[in-house]
DNA sequence: TGGCTTCTCTAAAACGTTTTAGCTAAATCG
DNA sequence: CGATTTAGCTAAAACGTTTTAGAGAAGCCA
């Protein structure tokens, strides 16, 4: 059994009440008390019950991570995920938080969050989006005055914190780089749904066009799911323009590196024939053949910053909400040349 | 602010206690009264409050994982950790249980493992290896009598309860494949500890060798670090030797995947000059030129298991210690053919 | 009718902390 | 020297549940 700070007291010949003021540095306790109840407290092996400093602090130290993930997403961005998970796990422990992991597989269970909220089983909640609508949760958990970051996607309500990469700069930055490699018809392989990542990255690639004064054609454009299937019928009938484009800008790198392997099937060379450009900067991205220029997401910083946003909404009392978009940066590699 | 039990017993007309049974079906109360409460209780939108309901049931209903990972994992495995994380967090979910992430980044806190027990934020705790030894903590765990269960790594002491895959089937089954193609001089790339992960598979291709009578060639084997240069060495070492390997079993798919493409470098093609496998089944493993032959490891079922066998500790209480190795599956791709 | 169950409810203790209010003795002040 | 502050401690309440012990009424048995 776990030594209780009533034993510590009775072993000092103290109070309870003292103990817990010196342990917590109280200026009512003398220096010689608290340095006695430190040094009782480190030989027998003192810790307070998490359930009963967190019932009496009205603070659990606790941060949920709320998954919200399409069933597809989940497969292939593990990576992605993980690595926001533990941006967000390094910045909760400096900051003595833990992280709890809820994963709202399907958005069918509305009075799991309600839950949440209502049994205090966290002082605030990181959502983590993945290409699927947050309305209801963002309602929730403004109706429920819970704390809340969303990472990794912009959210429009102005009163919302979010932390989300600078999709629309890496749109722009991918299709600057294929239009300063010569290329002139740029196909865009996006979603299906106009969610914020989709319109933001679709809208950088247009705005590149704008910049270097290149009409936009929307013939370019195609919105699949996320399955080879899909991305095959795309590249076909792109394949089959009477002018087809010289450059594929897909949506992340999955989709990437789908592409690569069906214009290799149907016998076409990489850049050379049809240049392609991915989106993410996954670990994978470097290692296919040919390995693939992309656009890369500080992801780990993603959750780092969520974290923190979290925290300074914890601490101070009339806060703003923190909107930050990051940075991306270009990693050209061999998916993509200047045409010769 | 949150509605507490003597909000809705006041409401009710009715005591504290009567309530709290009615919401926990004890057998003292009428089925009216129960109704009644849980009527109330959904309308009111009543919740208990985690903490006090902790503190007083004395469990926490949340699971510890603790990611005892080495630097160089983390990078590239982020798919198999999340992956585990998913199967632990499905099944925790259908018991009722929520998972707390603990990243024990350096060993070098032996104490942060001691505070979670002490401390009761947990009912258990999942050991998630990857690479690193962990008598420490098991140490820890076992002498603080708190119910754990390590993931993906064979543990030898009889007491502990771990699920892991056939690492020692699996290197059996790598080889076999590479036998049977023809192969006769096999070189394997491993790591440099002889952790259980490392050990098994290298017992496994051993046996290999012996179920088809082929001498074993101490001379074929290399423990490396994980970074490329390693690798690189490895190979460089293997290649100038008289009679070359024609066939290369890597620890896992990272590795296979970097002599992939050291072998491109040299010239060298594959399969046609050298064979390789990898080990685990990671999706990268299917996109990699040429896709890779290796075996694959059923992980969200490790993770899954893994949370019902601490389930199981929790429920039972003279147990037995639960020691599970999952089989794992050979996937040929085109890494490896049988030699013309 | 009187004692004994049985049924349904309640009062109060308990879980292990933190924190408020207050007490005692020493120190300070005029 | 008496009044007032101050330093250092303690008692007890509070946090929101669950659970133990028991109370009162109704039903049953002889």
């Amino acid at each position: 059994m776990a030594i209780t700070i009533k034993d510590l007291a009775d072993h000092l010949g103290l109070s309870v009440s003292t103990v817990s003021k010196a342990l917590n540095d109280y200026g009512d306790i003398s220096e010689r008390t608290k340095q006695q109840v430190h040094a009782a407290a480190k030989a027998l092996g003192y810790f307070p019950d998490a359930a009963a400093r967190n019932l009496r602090r009205k603070e659990t130290r606790r941060i949920g991570v709320v998954y919200c993930l399409s069933r597809t997403e989940t497969q292939q961005k593990s990576e992605f995920y993980f690595a926001e998970l533990r941006g967000a796990a390094n910045a909760a422990e400096i900051a003595d938080y833990n992280l709890v992991l809820y994963t709202l597989a399907s958005a069918a269970q509305p009075d799991r969050l309600l839950r949440i909220c209502q049994s205090k089983e966290v002082d605030g909640i990181i959502l983590m989006a993945g290409g699927v609508d947050l309305t209801g949760q963002i309602n929730m958990l403004t109706q429920q005055e819970m704390p809340f970051v969303v990472v990794s996607q912009r959210v429009e309500d102005p009163q919302v914190s979010f932390v989300a990469a600078d999709n629309a700069g890496g749109g722009r930055l991918a299709t600057l780089h294929l239009l300063d490699a010569g290329h002139r018809r740029i196909a865009y392989i996006g979603r299906v749904s106009l969610d914020p990542e989709n319109s933001d990255r679709l809208a950088g690639y247009q705005q590149a066009l704008t910049e270097r004064g290149i009409a936009f054609d929307e013939r370019l454009l195609r919105h699949t799911s996320d399955d080879p299937a899909g991305i095959r019928e795309a590249i076909s009938s792109l394949l089959a323009m009477p002018e087809p484009p010289t450059a594929i800008f897909a949506f992340n790198d999955n989709r990437a590196v789908s592409v690569l392997k069906i214009l290799q099937e149907r016998g076409l060379r990489v850049p050379d024939d049809v240049a392609v450009m991915g989106f993410d900067g996954l670990s994978f991205s470097s290692t296919s053949t040919p390995p693939l220029s992309t656009i890369f997401q500080p992801v780990t910083e993603l959750g780092k910053l969520a974290t923190q946003a979290l925290l300074e909404h914890f601490s101070q009392e009339a806060q703003m909400p923190v909107r930050k978009i990051l940075p991306v940066e270009l990693i050209v590699r061999s998916s993509t040349r200047p045409i010769g």
